[in-house]
DNA sequence: GCTGAAAGTATAAATTC
DNA sequence: GAATTTATACTTTCAGC
């Protein structure tokens, strides 16, 4: 059974997705020696990939700890809120505050699961007191303890799936 | 009161290190006319904010609904093992499974939070078994039926905290 | 898709502040 | 000590095939 992915990207294109998710400032000579290929093809395969939307961004990803971000937090929300125009406000808001690093709508007793970064207590406070502020009264925080894992690599090479 | 970082790091490469957080393929060049500097005092910076390990590393953030992920789920475990050494061989399993993008350590009822990425309910389905497998029983499953926001954009800007 | 050349970029060296 | 300018190597990008 051929996947719906294998018909627009054949294993080229695979093998340079999950290069450049792993290292993105790989040169395209590099990845076209990998991948017995020329850097032109290289290229322009990379420039397609951008285009019809595989490839989302680039980024860096810095050292939380190093920076001063020690407080991680999961923030479990019940909003209450059942009327549509409001919950756009409420994502709005969420999408806005900087210390939101990720939010998302989970089945559950909770309707939203928030990624959190903070510098220290006082910052946390506030944040909570903001989420008040929006009429959220129900919220569960966990700690962030330690980060076993953070990775943004998705599985998509088939030897990775057992 | 200063903070730690301002010790270390000053506002120049706070400013380099949020354009590289938010777009990491900006030229030395371009960086060096928004922050007001040559080109090679931008390179210099940004190599000793890497040896530093201010920055991790730099990566492609992929679309996983595009690739066939359509089925984020996050898996709150409680683990009933309280020896050190299984716990260890616990987290490098969660470590090694392509799957599992984060792990985190938790405060509260459950003692981790995994997101996992999978591509259907067969592929959901094989990994809750590995979890059994691995002598977990206590798990609750959360299906991320939206994505409000993904960001790994720490704010480390002055300006971005109210 | 390839080769090869042009334009742009990163890095090193020498120099100044 | 950290920046700048100048010089060189590397990378991307655009032709022509």
């Amino acid at each position: 059974m051929e996947s719906i992915v294998s018909k627009v990207l054949d294993k080229v294109d695979i093998q340079i997705l999950d290069i450049l998710q792993k290292q993105a400032h790989v040169s395209n000579a590099e990845i076209a020696r990998r991948v017995n290929l020329s850097s032109p093809a290289v290229h322009t395969r990379i420039k397609r990939l951008e285009n019809e939307g595989y490839i989302n961004r680039q980024v860096a990803i810095l050292n939380p700890e190093k920076l001063g971000f020690d407080l991680l937090c999961f923030v479990f929300i019940s909003s209450n809120i059942h009327h549509a125009e409001k919950l756009d406000i409420l994502e709005e808001a969420f999408r806005q505050m900087p210390e939101v690093l990720e939010c998302h709508c989970l089945t559950g007793e909770y309707d939203y699961l928030l990624k959190v970064a903070n510098k220290d207590r006082k910052d946390l406070q506030s944040f909570i007191r903001k989420l008040n502020k929006l009429g959220i009264t129900k919220i569960q925080t966990s700690l962030g303890l330690r980060e076993i894992k953070y990775s943004n690599v998705l599985p998509i090479l088939d030897e990775e799936i057992e």
